[in-house]
DNA sequence: TTGACATATGACAAGCTGTCATAGTATAAT
DNA sequence: ATTATACTATGACAGCTTGTCATATGTCAA
């Protein structure tokens, strides 16, 4: 979380370090990234940094943030789609890869591939408790229950983070080897497929 | 790749380096794990560590290679589930806790939350793309193609490789809050029933 | 014993991070 | 207009990091 300090700058102030940090995580990985590249990218000085901002990780997750909100937004999506949260990642898989190749490809490539199985976490989650909980009643009152074989709100609730996990693992894949978007979105659909309709031929 | 002196040394040294080093991803995340540290845990000249790996990373891909040949050997659990290899990971999802816990537990807590997206593809291969292939066709070989809908070879290449995914994602879930081992596994087994008959209500 | 080769060493340069005493700037109050 | 107060900016610094390299030591064969 940044500092007051940092909040309390002017607009074009702060648009200047994140442009200048992003610029450094689109230059290399996260390990990599050095907040002596991003001063120096910002005109800023040390001590002026660390006023801003804990660390690099600090600075990293509230960039993070952005996007991250940035897309959780257009889980809006949802309504248009019927309240089927399958077709709605179907479609912001090709949205997110879009907007990536149009922002700060190189950002979003190490971004990626820097992705832990923990980010899935951070990813459902917002920073309260209380908004979480908003966040996830909100969900299930849009989505169709009527669809789906499990209908209480956990399992429904643990279905949609599959969904989720499938759709980033796609994006990783997609963000490895960038030529191969018809293969990996492919790969993507057959996933969603063995989710709607089962692996077992039997159906016991 | 460790270095060919690294491979001559005797059995004792290379087991001091080892544990030397494990120690020390166990005490802290890699990114903070120092090679100092590791240099000073086994008692040996900073040049000579540079002498057996090309520096951090090649060390510790090293010793998760190791792990990793280790549990993917017991995917000769296949042959005892029939083929089935949904079972086999339900069951291989507890081998794993298990030896977590029976060895080096904190290195592997720290191996897991580091996890990233682009391990389940390391996962899946060997460093040759011949021996790629020769696991792949055992695989497909051993797997019981009559309980599945999907009947191609890369379709169930694939659907093998999301229950890897969504076992890898339970043990992280698992080593991240290590002491609800029951509610992990329930949501686990909820998302490989999921995979099996389907989350759509309708059939079509 | 000598040479040739493999292995081990630690001082070093160059880089990094986080801190802190100091300096500068703005805003409010007298 | 001047002082007080609070906020903001600075860069030198200590203490850490890594990877290299000239040098030293060990080992085996001729």
């Amino acid at each position: 979380m940044p500092s007051q300090t940092f909040l309390n700058l002017t607009e074009e102030k702060k648009q200047n370090l994140l442009k200048a940090a992003t610029l450094e995580f689109s230059r290399v990985n996260y390990n990599t990234a050095s907040i002596n590249q991003i001063i120096l990218n910002a005109g800023i000085s040390r001590g002026s940094f660390y006023m801003y901002f804990k660390d690099k990780e600090d600075l990293y997750v509230y960039i993070f943030e952005y996007y991250k909100n940035l897309f959780q937004k257009r889980i809006a999506l949802l309504l248009e789609k019927n309240g089927d949260f399958i077709e709605t990642f179907e479609q912001l898989f090709d949205e997110i890869i879009k907007y990536c190749k149009n922002n700060n490809q190189a950002y979003f490539k190490n971004l990626f591939l820097d992705m832990k199985f923990t980010m899935e976490r951070k990813l459902l989650q917002k920073p309260k408790i209380e908004e979480l909980n908003k966040q996830k009643k909100l969900l299930l009152k849009i989505i169709n229950k009527s669809l789906y074989k499990y209908k209480t709100e956990e399992d429904l609730y643990d279905a949609f983070s599959l969904v989720l996990m499938i759709t980033l693992t796609a994006l990783v894949h997609y963000f490895i080897d960038d030529t191969k978007y018809q293969k990996i979105k492919d790969a993507y659909m057959n996933r969603l497929h063995i989710i709607k309709y089962g692996l077992y031929e039997r159906n016991d």
